[in-house]
DNA sequence: TGGGGTTGGCTTACGTTGTAAGGCGCCTCG
DNA sequence: CGAGGCGCCTTACAACGTAAGCCAACCCCA
């Protein structure tokens, strides 16, 4: 039989669509063939007439996700359209807490990525840069912007736990074999360091460092 | 029987040496409980003894391959430090190619790692550097250096290539839609741009932004 | 000198995974 | 009207992580 008389044809969009939502829900260990082609009423092997592979399939995944990131605007400031560009990348990383090591692993040259790159170089030659340099300039962008997320997603607390933490975690860190993270743990303790990093201070640097090699005009 | 009448009794130190082995030679995914077993003239069920699961060995692997980063010196100028240190640790990443997005997507709290960080935040505040500035500073750098190398390590050409595979590519860059993309990957294949990335300078960024903002005595 | 507990291996077994191979019915085009 | 192929299904397999339990060798203490 016909599975229940009538349902939305199955499609690369359909089911990529899906298999964002079980990774948002689930995460991306959850996501199997078997699991996905369930959430799309279908069974497994069906997938396969889609994406070669689940290899495939997680490139199609990256490439839906890389679809929510705004595109630069070349009309505005170029610093500024950078900024606005890693915080648009960021807040889609955070949406998506799996898909940042996929990104960052993984040579993504769908149709979306292609887009935001082609769209990221274009901002920066409006403002001046050589091809070369706009090239350095938004992979060191994008690498800050990529590690800087996963090593904050990775970590398992929140800032309004850190104090709570590093209590905890202080019997671990003598001051005589760890004198220094011993300290820190302590300014955490004692509310004298918060604790938390500062994305848009790195990029500020990067940014300023760009602009004294390159920027205004060359 | 006891197996072939002696062997060098099982340690977690002979195990994850075998699984650093076995990534090195194979990769990553290769690294079966079986296939790791195999390799220490095992069982499989017998590494559950020296490590509670397949995460706990991962952990300890990464813990190991910490052990081989240098130690930043404290002697040592900070930025020089900074640059020395943010060179071994990308040396022993380019070493084992796999371990990379295990170290940035997991917290690592073993002693080879915790001794690191203990160092690092302690050349920086001989530098002047206040326990929170420290803090920033290593992170961004960290942030920066593992996305970098993991970006780079996931790009499957080397600089040789790049213009083979940039002009094996252009048919799927049409300048009508990808206008930038398409004249990045001209200036490669017509050797104007190398398309090389270079980690120094975007390290150097971020380190004058440290100085500006912390630098020289606070 | 014994005996009991602990340690460190082994065997077996289970559920889940990605996917190869092939079958079958419907839609479309010649 | 016939045929081909597309889209889905069923079945099957090898490999995975690991739970459960067994057994031999060793250590410690009476």
């Amino acid at each position: 039989m016909p599975p229940p008389a009538s349902r939305p044809p199955l499609t690369r969009e359909r089911i990529l669509e899906a298999a964002v939502a079980i990774s948002d829900a689930e995460g991306i260990a959850a996501l199997s063939m078997r699991r996905l082609a369930r959430e799309v009423g279908v069974e497994a092997m069906s997938l396969y007439h889609h994406f070669a592979n689940k290899e495939a399939l997680l490139d199609g995944l990256v490439d839906a996700v890389a679809g929510e990131i705004a595109l630069p605007d070349a009309a505005l400031e170029w610093k500024e359209s950078m900024r606005t560009r890693a915080g648009s990348i960021r807040h889609v990383l955070l949406r998506h807490p799996w898909v940042a090591p996929l990104f960052l692993s993984r040579v993504n040259v769908g149709p979306n990525m292609l887009r935001l790159v082609d769209a990221t170089i274009g901002s920066l030659r409006a403002a001046g840069f050589s091809l070369a340099a706009a090239d350095h300039a938004w992979n060191a962008i994008d690498a800050y912007t990529f590690g800087f997320t996963i090593q904050e997603q990775s970590f398992p607390f929140e800032p309004s736990e850190y104090a709570a933490a590093a209590e905890a975690f202080l019997p671990r860190i003598p001051a005589e074999t760890y004198p220094h993270l011993h300290a820190m743990s302590r300014a955490i303790i004692d509310g004298e360091h918060d604790g938390r990093h500062d994305f848009a201070r790195g990029l500020e640097w990067l940014l300023d460092g760009l602009e004294r090699e390159w920027g205004s005009g060359r």
